[in-house]
DNA sequence: CATTATACATACAATCACGTTTGTTTGTGA
DNA sequence: TCACAAACAAACGTGATTGTATGTATAATG
């Protein structure tokens, strides 16, 4: 009962990246056998083996699975439809964690990229990868400052410049205390009020 | 040439440590053997066993020499001896990535915990300690910003309690980025600038 | 319809790291 | 000084993974 219909195929391939996901947020990247792996998508490490050279290659296949749902939240940011520029920064951070929220598969990978990954060897160029996408965040939250400055939505006297990078600081912060999810400080409830404080901070 | 004396036991002891930093950072947690730890550390793997149960008690041990740096730093949070309690917090903040800057084995440690570690398992209730620090720091923050608001430091309209929330994902996303160390950004060079206009944003 | 490459399962070999046990020397306390 | 335990080194056994090699049934292709 081999030699499956190119579907059906792309379908293990799918249930392999699927199970990688379960297992290495179960037991972290680095204890995740692709044994294990296999055994709940249900197929043998020959399966796994044929459509990933691998564990790095698996781990990169999952997570560009997830890496692409932002592409449209940025394009947001800097599309320039909200006369506020600064309601487009709001809306952008809302935006990345009502993702995180709704999509339980891209939150998982993200939990695993953060806290269930040593960025060594094979894995240490995914980090400067994770990193490319807070660059272009940064830069777009440059440009969209330098509207509100221009257009007086920015309170005078605040560089848009420093604003984008303590922008960034705190979304990235968010980020990370948000997948921690310590009861005591309870980000997790608390993000959307933050964001909406954060941005109210340097309205005019 | 064993059984040596009590002090050489505890430079031993020391040197494993400090090979461990070295491996952890090199080849992360999860990949670094305890016989490599122990080639590093000059001795085997008989002498690592005899002064630590495993790699996870042997990485409790390094943590906790590099965990208490910063205990006078939260300390002088909330000393009240300026009379802005926003200079406090500036000066905590700069003061936290002083010690990063100066204090190489303690940024090794951090570095290791933040990129080079997967929490699970035996790892995982590092996580929460990790994180207990910041939830006291964020209390320091929620009192300090108070006495900011009552003095008339703080800028008129802020709540302290959103503020203090604010620099809390500010300073862990700082962290984060810091580590990381994107040639692009270079948020370890202008640090201390994002702290100032960070802390400047919400003066009076 | 014969052939071929696909999509796996199974088997194999080799390494590696771990925990434990045993052995050895020598500080140290009585 | 004598007995004991500290402070390791060395050896042992074991299980877990990895990569590869081989087997095989069948979908695709001409």
């Amino acid at each position: 009962m081999v030699r499956k219909t190119k579907a059906e195929a792309e379908q293990t391939r799918q249930q392999i990246i699927d199970a990688a996901r379960k297992v290495f947020l179960e037991l972290g990247v680095g204890r995740a056998s692709l044994e294990r792996v296999a055994q709940v998508a249900g197929v043998t490490r020959g399966a796994v083996y044929w459509h990933f050279e691998n564990k790095a290659a698996l781990f990169y296949a999952m997570r560009e699975e997830s890496a692409h749902v932002f592409d449209e939240l940025e394009q947001d940011l800097v599309s320039d439809r909200l006369a506020n520029p600064l309601d487009a920064v709001e809306e952008s951070l809302l935006g990345f964690f009502k993702v995180l929220e709704t999509h339980p598969k891209v939150r998982e990978v993200f939990e695993i990229m953060a806290l269930r990954c040593e960025y060594v060897d094979e894995f240490a160029p995914i980090l400067y990868e994770v990193n490319k996408p807070c660059i272009d965040f940064l830069a777009r939250l440059c440009k969209v400052y330098g509207w509100a400055a221009e257009r007086g939505y920015l309170r005078a006297g605040l560089d848009p410049e420093a604003m984008a990078y303590d922008t960034l600081s705190f979304a990235t912060g968010l980020f990370n205390n948000w997948m921690i999810d310590d009861e005591a400080d309870d980000v997790r409830r608390r993000a959307h009020a933050m964001i909406r404080s954060h941005v109210a901070l340097r309205r005019a």
